[in-house]
RNA sequence: ACCCGGGUGGCGGAAUGGGUAGACGCAAGGGACUUAAAAUCCCUCGAUGGCAACAUCGUGCCGGUUCAAGUCCGGCCCCGGGUACCA
């Protein structure tokens, strides 16, 4: 018991203890509470990164806490395989990339291993592997069969590093999310997933999510970007068809005075034909559309079409224009304008001499300045709107919407930002997409049976094109019953598939379907832990499949995570490390240094799991202090305490201590036990991690290290033998604090455990609870103030009442000084905090 | 522009539903031990004035509510993140 703390003999003998006992394999137990605690996969990139040490760290110490509360904890991990970064270091390395990626796969397991994690690596998947990704083909079968996924042309945009597609979710800024490349747009025939069918339920169940944080659920509104409004057409001289617009302010219809339409907009398609100048513009707008992305602010550009459209309810003439700003892929296409009450028609109004036509008078006496901007507001009530005029804001909607209707010239309409999401990418390493075309280019599904469409792992890996479209043995097949000759779809999914059901699958290892019953006995997932960059992409994407995999039968839950926490970036010197900033710090070489304990002790205490941590070398050289002062006050306190609990715990601990230092140290380990259970339900580890730092400080005091010429510096001599009811008081709180720490450092805390003489291991310790009588003391200290400002303090009776404590206050020398001469007009007695005493010069 | 966060010592961060601002740790300074260094231990550590006791100021800025405001209310400023011609 007297070596020093040395981790790297106690991480891997603990590590292996757990692994040779199954210690975190865990089956489904009817009746028994279950707790899933789920962290985002990893890609196998080569090795762990401080973000996956923060993530998993954070996971880990939830699922651990959860287990001692006695639940049954599922804690799986696994790897999201396919993607880009194989097929690149493929090209460099000349090797295939499912051979690059085991390999990944297999350091990065070690890693994590060493980190001590309680995983269940007995369900641990790999998202590359035709195992998995065979139930995803089949799922694919389900959604052709329902009609829930589609292919067709579509403008796309495409990545000219990466040669593929983007989802509209993977351009940032109009650049690739990964290559960080101006996006091109180009019209291919791609495969799609109705995820609009489910816009209005993925909206409406956000108000369900109790448990997740409120910025990323208004980030998934806004993404969805739900509208109400009214679709309605103006006749177009010398069209037969309606102009359709959709706007979400009918109430200002009798303010337009010009109509929108984008360069792509078939009616300035066709009015090009004879007009040069349009003509010229609807060129323009095409060219533009690719470099559109690097003009932060492009200028408000437009050409009138030099025909009118007859206003749906005066029948005037309104000018039609086509214009830049105008988007064909939202809505119609076309837009009514209504320069007085929005800034950007506005805008274009003041430059090309628009009639700008107030509707709607400012709210109360207020006048406004049309010449300065556009009066946007729901506030005021019609004018200059016939028979509208003087409604408000709801009422003139109602109102017009209805006149639309009944007239036949248009409909209400709810209309969504989100679009169908497109899973076609044109690249090697992912899960092809099972289909196949017969002679007429026509899709053939793959019949259940003959799944899976196994991805040829042993390829010749040179350039960035597909080598699928080289493979004529993957490529050509036949047409199921006919057996006349086919080809394979060469296209793969987007990794986001993969990633939006392992979770679901790591509840059915081995199961011979893509879910079995064990996955309602798990989800939903209790607490889903994970980086913020993933709040629409992957968040909305599982939120959507597990609403798809809901109405096939395969699970009864509504949504998949119950609680999500984003925990925050990793940073150093103040900026997000990266290798690209090179400012990286090695989870490795740390964890070879310092032990995976204080890795992790490190980023518990650093900051709340929430927040950004900042990687400090020092700050990890003091959280390994923390663990060796523990570890040494353990060896000095050991020594059989049994006979002594046993008397306490017959008497009563509170009433049988009589060393009033003991009393004290014993209130201080009770405290600890509060504001610890207190915290971990809020995830605030640094202050659970504070308050077991004070009560080592308090307990080194209580039993001090000898100092070198051999005598104690308080307290006992040294070598002599501890007072026994002091012994087990300092046996209670290093018990306490090592289950507290459990969690958080897993392999000191269980070594701990067994050099103090506790039963089984303290995975399985019962999470303990504060006693009430520890915390009640004899007196209390108070805050005494004089005008609501600290002048002193006092100790009174725990059970004084507020007469003897203002009593006691007022006769305080300290006190005294700043009221004498002063007339006394209130006392403010707060039980167990403070009195304040309001004073006033006589 | 809009929507979320957030501004507290030299630094990371604490502070139950208004109730001792700066817990805990890091860094820094001083001291002990040591031939020396490392390690360890002890002390100091928001600002200003004062030998000191102590006093005054202090949680981005201005104002308000209250016996009492980092915390609540109103108005601004700054930083981080997200979304943006969405009709």
């Amino acid at each position: 018991m007297t070596s020093p703390y040395n981790p790297a003999e106690i991480e891997p003998a603990v590590q292996a203890y757990w692994e040779d006992c199954g210690a975190f394999v865990v089956r489904e137990e009817a009746g028994r509470e279950k707790f899933y605690c789920l962290s985002m996969l990893p890609y196998p990139s080569g090795q762990l990164h401080m973000g996956h040490v923060r993530n998993y760290t954070i996971g880990d110490v939830i699922s651990r806490y959860q287990r001692m509360l006695g639940k049954n904890v599922l804690q799986p991990m696994g790897w999201d395989a396919f993607g880009l970064p194989a097929e690149n270091a493929a090209i460099e390395r000349r090797m295939p990339p499912a051979k690059w990626t085991y390999a990944n796969i297999d350091y990065m397991k070690g890693q994590l291993k060493r980190l001590g994690f309680a995983y269940d690596w007995s369900r641990e998947l790999a998202t590359c592997t035709p195992d998995y990704y065979r139930w995803e083909q089949w799922f694919f079968n389900r959604l052709l069969d329902k009609g829930l996924a589609y292919k067709k042309m579509a403008v796309v945009n495409w990545d000219p590093v990466e040669q593929t597609v983007l989802a509209n979710e993977q351009v940032e800024n109009g650049r690739g999310w990964r290559s960080g490349e101006v996006v091109e747009r180009r019209e291919v025939s791609q495969w799609f997933i109705r995820i609009t069918e489910y816009a209005e339920e993925l909206l409406r169940d956000i108000d369900k999510l109790e448990g997740w944080p409120e910025s990323v659920k208004t980030m998934q509104r806004n993404w969805i970007g739900r509208s109400e409004g009214v679709e309605f057409g103006f006749e177009v001289e010398g069209e037969r068809e309606r102009l359709g617009v959709y706007t979400t302010r009918p109430d200002t219809l009798m303010g337009i005075t010009a109509i929108f339409v984008a360069g792509e907009h078939p009616l300035a398609g066709k009015v090009a034909q004879s007009d040069a100048k349009v003509a010229a513009f609807v060129a323009e707008c095409k060219n533009a559309a690719t470099a559109e992305a690097e003009l932060e602010a492009m200028e408000k550009k437009g050409v009138p079409l030099g025909i009118t459209a007859a206003h749906p309810l005066s029948g005037e003439r309104i000018d039609i224009w086509a214009a830049n700003f105008v988007l064909m892929g939202y809505g119609t296409g076309a837009v009514m304008a209504v320069p007085a009450h929005d800034q950007r028609d506005w805008e274009f109004a003041v430059a090309h001499g628009i009639e700008i036509r107030p509707v709607i008078a400012p709210p109360g006496d207020a006048q406004h300045d049309f010449d300065q901007s556009a009066l946007i507001t729901k506030a005021g009530t019609l004018i200059n709107s016939g028979e509208f005029d003087h409604l408000d804001f709801a009422r003139a909607c109602d109102a017009i919407a209805d006149h639309l209707e009944k007239a036949g010239l248009g409909k209400r309409a709810v209309k969504y930002r989100l679009r169908d999401w497109g899973v076609s990418r044109q690249r090697y390493w992912g899960c092809p997409i099972p289909v196949m075309y017969d002679g007429d280019d026509k899709v053939v599904q793959v019949p259940d049976a003959d799944l899976p469409v196994v991805l040829p792992e042993e390829v010749a890996f040179s350039g960035v094109k597909s080598p699928l479209k080289e493979r004529t043995d993957f490529r050509q097949t036949t047409l199921p019953g006919s057996g006349e000759p086919a080809l394979r779809e060469t296209d793969t999914f987007d990794t986001f598939v993969e990633s939006s059901w392992y979770f679901h699958r790591y509840c059915c290892p081995g199961a011979d379907a893509m879910l079995d019953a064990r996955a309602d006995y798990w989800l939903p997932v209790d607490q889903y832990i994970g980086g913020i960059e993933h709040a629409v992409l992957h968040l909305l994407y599982a939120r959507f499949f597990h609403k798809l995999l809901r109405d096939a039968g395969l699970v009864k839950s509504d949504e998949p995570f119950t609680n999500l926490l984003t925990q925050g970036m990793v940073l150093k010197d103040g900026s997000k490390m990266s290798k690209s900033k090179g400012n990286t710090v090695d989870p490795q070489s740390m964890i070879e240094r310092y032990g995976a304990d204080t890795v992790r002790l490190f980023m518990m205490f650093a900051s709340p799991p929430d927040q950004a941590l900042e990687w400090n070398d020092a700050a990890v050289a003091g959280a390994h202090r923390f663990l060796r002062r523990w570890w040494q006050l353990a060896a000095r306190s050991a020594g059989d305490v049994a006979g002594a609990k046993a008397t306490l715990a017959a008497n009563g601990w509170a009433a049988a201590i009589d060393d009033p230092a003991a009393l004290d140290l014993r209130r201080r380990v009770h405290a600890m036990l509060q504001k610890a259970n207190r915290d971990y339900r809020k995830f605030h580890y640094n202050t659970v991690i504070a308050a077991c730092m004070e009560l080592l400080n308090a307990m080194d005091k209580f039993n001090p290290a000898p100092s070198a010429d051999g005598a104690a510096t308080d307290g006992a001599a040294a070598g002599e033998a501890m007072d026994p009811q002091r012994a087990a008081v300092l046996r209670e709180g290093l018990v306490a604090m090592t289950c507290v720490m459990a969690p958080i450092t897993p392999h000191i805390a269980h070594r701990l455990w067994r050099d103090l003489d506790e039963p089984g291991d303290v995975i399985d310790a019962a999470w303990p609870q504060a006693d009430a009588d520890a915390l009640r003391g004899e007196a209390v200290e108070l805050v005494v103030q004089v005008n609501g400002k600290l002048r002193g303090h006092i100790e009174v009776a725990a059970t004084a009442g507020d007469e003897d404590i203002q009593t006691t206050a007022l006769a305080h020398d300290k006190i005294r000084k700043h009221t004498d001469g002063k007339v006394i007009r209130k006392v403010i007695v707060v039980p167990g905090r403070l009195v304040n005493i309001v004073v006033q010069d006589a």
